[in-house]
DNA sequence: CGAGATGATTGGTA
DNA sequence: TACCAATCATCTCG
């Protein structure tokens, strides 16, 4: 159902513009063309197409409306370079044997209508030849080439459209993540399960521990939250591993929070869930630092990144149900904790027992940014 | 081969 | 512009 955006845009008169400029090099009036051939509309679309694509337009800089091109097919993003780079070379090799046949054709054109004009002189000495004949002669012979140029852009525009096509099957053509990669964004994700929205620094930390791009990172997020809130219940093991995973540290950090909190040492618990997030601004400020048992973290003193182990730490007891309701009995996963955890929220929370009643605290973590 | 998982795209919203 | 929701297209696994 995916159409490629080949849209061949407005269709200007590009193709007056290029063959006046062949009439004006071969110094003949285009009028006697136009006459009889009003411009073809496929013509005008074969041109626009070469233009948009930047094969036949302004050139110098070395294709770099080419560049613009392949970075419009791709929608815009500046990510997938080596495609691009892959894709512009080729381009630009299209280009090249378009503008070296289309220099060619003129050549011959040109020389051929001086050969003809030639011809014509000779025979004016043995008849008359008037100047409309003489205009007739070389409308044909302009015809004729222009049919020629116009088959090589067709034959261009073709080159053009598979070569995209191929680029865009490419772009399209999905791979799975590394397991790895899977891991980093999903220990990131379940560390931060309150509001799991990366900043700009951490979408790019993330994306380049996992080898894959910023993009990558926000569609993998957009894909999980959304798939996260949708059935919650399929991912609780995953979560499960996950926390798990980094409960230890959790522990240890929260532990360590503590303890800081308690001497006022101002040694942070570092150690971001397993070590690898440590994330400088990552939204978790944001949240409320009511911890475990009701007291309340100062967020100032613990650290942002402490949340997250306390996240953590909270879905594992939680879920290991070595937690009595001490938070209300509310199952800290439910898509209804989502929503009464701010940001994070439902939308679509399903009819099931929603119970509205106390709202733990309301934060506003939230899309705010 | 089919079902489910998953990355990408699209259209809409605030 | 980031995000959500729906959907597509492909991959993976049994």
């Amino acid at each position: 159902m995916r159409k490629h955006a080949l849209n061949c845009h407005r269709m200007k008169p590009a193709l007056f513009s290029v063959l006046c400029e062949i009439k004006e090099k071969t110094g003949l009036s285009i009028r006697g063309a136009q006459e009889e051939d009003p411009p073809d509309p496929q013509l005008m679309r074969l041109d626009n197409m070469l233009l948009a694509e930047g094969v036949s337009g302004p050139e110098k800089g070395g294709g770099s409306a080419a560049a613009a091109a392949a970075a419009a097919a791709s929608g815009g993003s500046s990510d997938n370079s080596i495609e691009h780079s892959d894709y512009r070379a080729k381009l630009t090799q299209i280009r090249q044997i378009y503008h070296t046949e289309l220099e060619k054709y003129e050549q011959a054109c040109n020389e051929f209508t001086t050969h003809v004009m030639n011809l014509l002189r000779e025979q004016s000495r043995t008849r008359p030849i008037s100047p409309k004949e003489i205009e007739r002669m070389v409308g044909i012979i302009h015809r004729k080439f222009s049919s020629i140029q116009m088959q090589l852009k067709q034959s261009t525009c073709e080159a053009v459209m598979i070569l995209r096509s191929r680029f865009l099957d490419a772009r399209r053509k999905r791979r799975n993540f590394s397991k790895q990669a899977t891991e980093i964004l999903n220990e990131y994700f379940y560390s931060h399960l309150s509001n799991p929205y990366p900043s700009e620094e951490a979408k790019e930390e993330l994306a380049k521990k996992c080898s894959i791009t910023v993009s990558q990172v926000s569609n993998w997020f957009g894909n999980k939250r959304i798939r996260y809130k949708k059935n919650i219940g399929k991912f609780q093991e995953e979560a499960n591993l996950y926390a798990a995973k980094t409960a230890v540290t959790a522990a240890h950090a929260v532990a360590a929070a503590v303890q800081n909190n308690q001497t006022n040492s101002p040694t942070t618990p570092n150690s971001g869930s397993s070590g690898s997030f440590n994330l400088p601004n990552s939204g978790d400020m944001f949240m409320n630092m009511q911890s475990l048992n009701g007291d309340s973290y100062q967020g100032s003193q613990v650290g942002a990144n402490v949340q997250s182990q306390v996240d953590t730490l909270r879905h594992v007891i939680n879920q290991t149900g070595g937690y009595s309701d001490g938070l209300g009995g509310n199952s800290l996963y439910s898509p209804h904790n989502l929503n009464a955890n701010g940001g994070w929220q439902d939308a679509t929370t399903p009819s099931s027992v929603t119970s509205p009643t106390e709202g733990p605290g309301s934060v506003h973590s939230d899309t705010s940014n």
